[in-house]
This record gives structure tokens, C-alpha cells and sequence, in this order.
RNA sequence: CGCGGAGUGGAGCAGCUCGGUAGCUCGUCGGGCUCAUAACCCGAAGGUCGUUGGUUCAAAUCCAGCCUCCGCAACCA
């Protein structure tokens, strides 16, 4: 009988830098569940890779001073190095460049052209001429472009569109009535925000920039990022392209996994894109939250607080996919600290695991030389202990069919748990001191091995280089630790021989550990800083350009913080002449009391715009410090009014 | 009234769908044990489940209002 095939996916990165514990969480569970379903006897397809078009690529490659192609393949070597590093076992790497993608891209876009769900339209709005931008009603300030606030002219432009009022029904449908999200409860608001008000049609073309997929019959256009990544799920399987031929065996995918901040393209535009090229929809898209730091979205910047490659080579691969995994519900966001993991490190899995497998090793070489003898005697509290254990793998399978890797963690430890206060029932040390004992002592290490066998079995797809290690130790084949052999006990032979080993996870000193962690984070800081805090220098421009710009000097009368906003205050200056009202967006490291009496310096012939609906009239000269800004004050005998030059 | 989520012993969380003795992990304190990685096992202290009101024999759970926090949206002019 062929084996059932099994389809997972994580999203393809954005590689617009290097990647941080967030993109580990996913991939590691996607590849935690690819694991478990070979385990299982499932033909398995787990595909990962990089998503490396769009804008922002090209603005980034510009920057560095080399072409879009070569900023992405340095970033994916990384990405790839990672996963090699955390031990993911991909099937596939997809990368949005490759050449069967790029053609394929082009195929289904035409395929939804021909099928009449992608129309040429034009995208009506507002254009500033100067800033080479379309803005939308909503955007525009006072009727003018936002971003230099010039008169903005009534524009057109072509671009192809997406129909997506036909699919709004359906993928309400989807949302509210299978369980095709998990967790359900995001549904809600994916209808509230956008089905409800009404699905757009999606412009899915763009000729602001070159660096993506070409329309093949209109080349001045290229493809929507969004239409090129969300493909790369099926072009990867052949899907219009002769790369591969795997289309019809694992589509539609059992699992999208990806983190919320994406959920929204996975969950309508997804669907939407399959229902148009009639083809079958994915079974399941699992939504995860994100790991936080200190409250906040893992990020770039936060990367070096919690490298994933220094934290691996620190602790090992598996104590990091452990964490990951036992500390994060399916939608929910997860804090992330070096305290915390260490913490659960040294429980978990040094005091917990770790040193039941010692402790039951040493037992057995020290009272029977490794090689337990066949006679036996079991007695009470074996029942108890053999049920538990071999119950086990029903409860993991329903947890991995679930997509809850937490709540499969949690009952597998129950089991390391029910194993350490099963030595303190039957207590072999006293049982080793009396001969006679000797058959009941060899039973009650036996029931140890056998424990030990079925908890590594399944949790070897979450920590698959260390397990392998507690096999020989306890004297498991491969035979032993097969699917088939889980739910079973007795399995290991009866004169079975075990193996002193290393520590699995040696405990690790969290004082120690933290100050060295910190000093990591500081000797990376300064550098980083350097780099980025002086900008390079903007396009020269002449005294005259300068002269445009009207300066003056103006005292800081009232201040109070904008309702509704988190990041504005609004003051009223003295500039000499009639006073104005301006709003600055400096809420965050001014309290309007530090400002009132200051003399400041004002933009005083900027165009007023509104922000958040309060009248601005000018603005106010800061100057960034890295992610802060401090604003400039003037001497207090400068006359308010006066016009710097 | 823009959309959504969350408020549960010191910390982090589960329980809420489908009301019925408030649970887990870590930490603290006391005890046990010595096979083991200063690990393991047992016990204890500690919560009026954000707040007010309602439904009910009974509310962490259902309903309404309010407060606080966090995302998204808008906003660093």
C-alpha cells in the first residue's frame, strides 16, 4: 500500500535581514509535525524558502550598493545555515527567483487573466508629481500629499486587478464554518475588517519598481509580491512548471503555518487566488502569535538579545526547539526571555529527563553491571506507571493532529514525572540491599527502560539530535523505538544492556549564564549603533533651496498630549506674530510639562496639515538619536520670532 | 462610540465553548530520600478569578456597563 502523503508548509521569509527566533518558532514547528509524521508511516513533503522580491529588496540592495540577486542570495545562506543549525529537515527550499517559479507565476497570472478574475483597471487617485507616489483619500493631509505637502493632481494609472467580491461568500464561509483557521476564534475579526465591509478587488500589479515577476503581456508591469509568495505553496509541487511533478500527490496541503501578522493574505487572498484557478483549498491554516521581548514583536533590532545561533551553540539545538515549542499556545503570543529559558531548560529537561535517564542508567550498572537478568517479579505500582506510559501516544497523535505541540509536551513530561516518583515508590535502593530482591529490582528498572523508551520515541521529533543519544544509553534499537512499538510495553528485551552516556542536558548556572549573555548583547551594541546612527548625507542643494525654508525661534506656551494618540503632543507657541498650533510627534520621550517655557525652533512655513484630526501648523526641529528623538532648544534671550539662517 | 485580544495566589499560564469544591509550572517554607545532573518525592502557606450590577438554587464561566493593559488601523509634518 503506497503511504498517505502529508503536506506542511512554513511561509517563505522575507529576507529583508538576517532571521530571529520568531522565524525559528515556525519553522521548527512545522518541522517538529514533519518529523512526527514520518514517524507515523506518512509520505511526507515539508517545504520552506524565501520570498525575495518586492520594493523594499530593491531600496535595501540599492543601499548596500549591489544588485537585488546578490543582497538575497547573502541573506539566504543565512536562513539556510539557521536551519541547518536548529536541525530542520525541509524537503524543499523554494526561493522566488528560481527560474520554474518565475515561470510559473507568470502562467497562473495569465490563467486568472484568461479566466476573466484579472481585468486591467486603473487605479484612480491622487498623484504628487515630485514624490512619484499615489495616495488614497484617507491619506491625503488637508487635500495634500502627506508626504511634502504639494498640491496633489486627480491621477490614473493601468494596473490589473484581482475579483474578489465573488469569493466573499465562500471564504466566509470557510473562516466561520470549517475549521480551516485554528485557532477559530481570529475569525471574527478577519470578517469584521475585511469581509464584512465589503471585499476589494485587489490591484495585483505594480509599475512603481522592477524588481519582482513580469506580466508576460504587459511587461511594464510586474506581480503583486503577495500573487508571486502565496504561489510558491503550489508552484513548489510543479503546479504549471516541469521542476517537479508532485502536484497531484500532495495537493491540497494538510498545513499553512504561519504567524498572525500574516495571517490575513493566508486566510482571503489565499483562498481567493485557489477559487479563482479552481483548484482544491488547504485543509488547515494554523495562526501562531509572536514571541515577544520585553513586550514587544521580536525584531531586527532585538535579534542580537536572543540570537538564535548563539543561543544553539550555547545550548544545544534541541533545548531551544524545546523551549520554543513548550512555552507558546497555538495564538496566543509567548514572552521570550533568556531567564525564562534557562529556567525551563534546567527543569524540564536537566532535572526532569535528563536525570531520570541518568539516574536509571547508573542504577542498572551499579546493581546489575548493565545487563539487567530475565527473571522479574513485578509488584505494586507497575500498573499504574505501564498504563500511563503506554497511553501516551494516543494523547501526542490527537495533540500533533491538532496542531498543539504545548499541549503535547505537557503530557509527555507528565510521564517523566509519573517515572521519577515511581523510583521513590519502589525505592531500588533497598530493594539492592537484600539478594532476594533481586528479580524485583531487575522488574522495576525494566518498567524505567521501557518508560524512558516510549517518552524519547515520541519526543524525538521535537529534540531529534539528543534522543537518538538516550537510545544507546538505555540500550533501545531501532526496532525498538518504532511507531508501531509505542503504545506497547515489554518491548525492550528482557536481558537488556545499558550504556553509560554524556549528560544529556547539563544543568546550566542561570547567574552566570545571564551576566555573559548580557555581555554578549553589550559588545554587540556599540558597533551597531555606529553604523546606524549617522545617515548618509542627503542630495546637495543651494543656498537658495535653503532659503525656502523658513526658521524661526518661538516659545512653548501650552502643551498638553492629543486624545486618541499615543505618540502626539500638541503646543501652542509664541513665534512673535499671531502664535500657532503645532503637533509633534514626541509624546513618547517629552511630557508636555518638560517643554512649557522652552524656546524651541519651528518650521514656520511648512504647509498645516492634520494628524489624528488636530490642526498642525508647522513643526518642530528634532534630531533623531537612533530610535529616539530629542528636540532643539534655544537660549532664552533669543526674541521669539526670530528667523534662523 | 474604528477592529480585535487580555486582566486568575509572588512570577508565567490553564480553566470560560456546554455555569456546580479554583488547577498547573516556577518560586517560597517544612519534611522525606540518597539511585541521580545540589537532582528526585511528599506536604504547606499564598487567590473575595480587574470592577459594578444582572440572570440563577449556584457565576472565573452567561448577560450589561465601567476601569486598565496589549496588538491592528490612524498618528512621528
Amino acid at each position: 500500500m503506497p503511504k498517505k502523503p502529508f503536506y506542511i508548509t512554513t511561509p517563505i521569509y522575507y529576507p529583508s535581514g538576517n532571521p530571529h527566533i520568531g522565524h525559528c518558532y515556525t519553522t521548527v514547528a512545522c518541522d517538529t509535525i514533519a518529523r512526527y509524521k514520518r514517524m507515523q508511516g506518512y509520505d511526507v513533503m515539508f517545504l520552506t524558502g524565501t520570498d525575495e522580491h518586492g520594493q523594499k529588496i530593491e531600496e535595501k540592495a540599492k543601499a548596500a550598493g549591489i544588485t537585488p540577486k546578490q543582497y538575497v542570495d547573502e541573506i539566504v545562506e543565512t536562513f539556510k545555515k539557521l536551519w541547518e543549525c536548529m536541525g530542520i529537515s525541509y524537503d524543499r527550499y523554494i526561493r522566488t527567483t528560481d527560474d520554474y517559479h518565475v515561470e510559473a507565476v507568470q502562467k497562473i497570472f495569465k490563467e486568472l487573466y484568461d479566466r476573466g478574475y484579472i481585468y486591467k483597471g486603473e487605479y484612480v487617485g491622487k498623484y504628487c508629481t515630485p514624490c512619484e507616489s499615489f495616495w488614497t483619500e484617507s491619506q491625503l493631509v488637508d487635500g495634500k500629499c502627506p508626504e511634502c505637502g504639494r498640491d496633489v493632481i486627480e491621477a490614473k494609472e493601468e494596473a490589473y486587478f484581482l475579483k474578489m467580491s465573488p469569493f466573499a461568500d465562500r471564504i466566509e464561509k470557510l473562516l466561520t464554518e470549517t475549521d480551516y483557521l485554528r485557532p477559530k476564534t481570529r475569525a471574527t475579526e478577519l470578517v469584521n475588517n475585511f469581509i464584512k465591509p465589503g471585499l476589494e478587488d485587489l490591484c495585483v500589479s505594480r509599475t512603481s519598481f522592477k524588481w519582482g515577476i513580469p506580466v508576460t503581456f504587459d511587461p511594464d508591469h510586474v506581480v503583486y509580491v503577495w500573487i508571486d509568495a502565496l504561489s510558491n505553496y503550489i508552484t513548489a509541487l510543479g503546479y504549471e512548471n516541469s521542476a517537479y511533478d508532485d502536484y497531484d500527490k500532495f495537493w491540497p496541503a494538510d498545513v499553512h503555518m504561519v504567524a498572525k501578522d500574516i495571517m490575513r493574505f493566508h486566510a482571503i487572498i489565499w483562498p481567493a487566488m485557489l477559487m479563482a484557478l479552481d483548484q482544491p483549498l488547504p485543509k488547515h491554516l494554523a495562526v501562531h502569535g509572536w514571541i515577544t521581548f520585553n513586550g514587544q514583536k521580536m525584531s531586527k533590532s532585538l535579534g542580537n538579545v536572543v540570537d538564535p545561533f548563539v543561543l544553539s551553540e550555547r545550548y544545544g539545538a534541541d533545548a531551544i526547539r524545546y523551549h520554543i515549542m513548550r512555552e507558546m499556545a497555538l495564538g496566543a503570543d509567548s514572552a521570550f526571555s533568556n531567564e525564562i529559558m534557562i529556567n525551563r531548560i534546567n527543569s524540564d529537561l536537566a532535572n526532569g529527563l535528563g536525570n531520570l535517564v541518568s539516574r536509571t542508567v547508573a542504577m542498572t550498572l551499579k546493581y546489575f553491571d548493565g545487563t539487567l537478568p530475565t527473571e522479574k517479579t513485578s509488584g505494586e505500582f507497575d500498573d499504574e506507571l505501564i498504563k500511563e506510559a503506554t497511553e501516551l501516544l494516543a494523547k501526542v497523535d490527537d495533540c500533533i493532529e491538532n496542531t498543539k505541540l504545548q499541549d503535547a509536551l505537557i503530557a509527555i513530561f507528565k510521564v517523566v514525572s509519573r517515572s521519577n516518583k515511581y523510583i521513590d515508590e519502589t525505592t531500588p535502593w533497598i530493594l539492592a540491599k537484600d539478594e532476594a530482591n533481586k528479580p524485583r529490582l531487575a522488574a522495576v528498572l525494566y518498567n524505567l527502560l521501557e518508560s524512558i523508551r516510549i517518552i524519547s520515541a515520541v519526543l524525538a521529533p521535537f529534540m531529534p539530535s539528543t534522543m537518538p543519544k538516550v537510545w544507546e544509553q538505555i540500550g533501545a534499537s531501532e526496532d525498538d523505538v518504532k511507531y508501531e512499538n509505542l503504545d506497547k510495553f515489554g518491548v525492550l528485551p528482557a536481558n537488556v544492556t545499558v550504556k553509560k552516556g554524556d549528560l544529556l542536558f547539563p544543568r546550566i548556572d542561570v547567574e552566570k549564564e545571564i551576566d555573559e549573555l548580557n555581555a554578549l548583547i553589550k559588545a554587540n551594541e556599540p558597533a551597531e549603533e555606529e553604523a546606524s546612527n549617522v545617515l548618509p548625507l542627503s542630495d546637495i542643494i543651494s543656498i537658495d533651496d535653503f532659503g525656502k525654508v523658513d526658521l524661526r525661534v518661538a516659545e512653548v506656551k501650552e502643551c498638553e498630549k492629543v486624545p486618541k494618540a499615543k505618540k502626539l503632543l500638541k503646543l501652542q507657541l509664541d513665534d512673535g506674530m499671531d502664535g500657532r498650533q503645532v503637533v509633534s510627534g514626541i509624546a513618547k520621550w517629552y511630557q508636555p510639562e518638560d517643554l512649557i517655557g522652552k524656546k524651541v525652533i519651528v518650521v514656520a512655513n511648512l504647509a498645516p496639515a492634520k494628524l489624528c484630526g488636530v490642526e498642525s501648523e508647522g513643526m518642530i526641529v528634532a534630531a533623531d538619536v537612533g530610535e529616539d528623538a530629542r528636540v532643539i532648544f534655544i537660549d532664552k534671550d533669543v526674541p521669539n520670532g526670530s528667523k534662523l539662517r
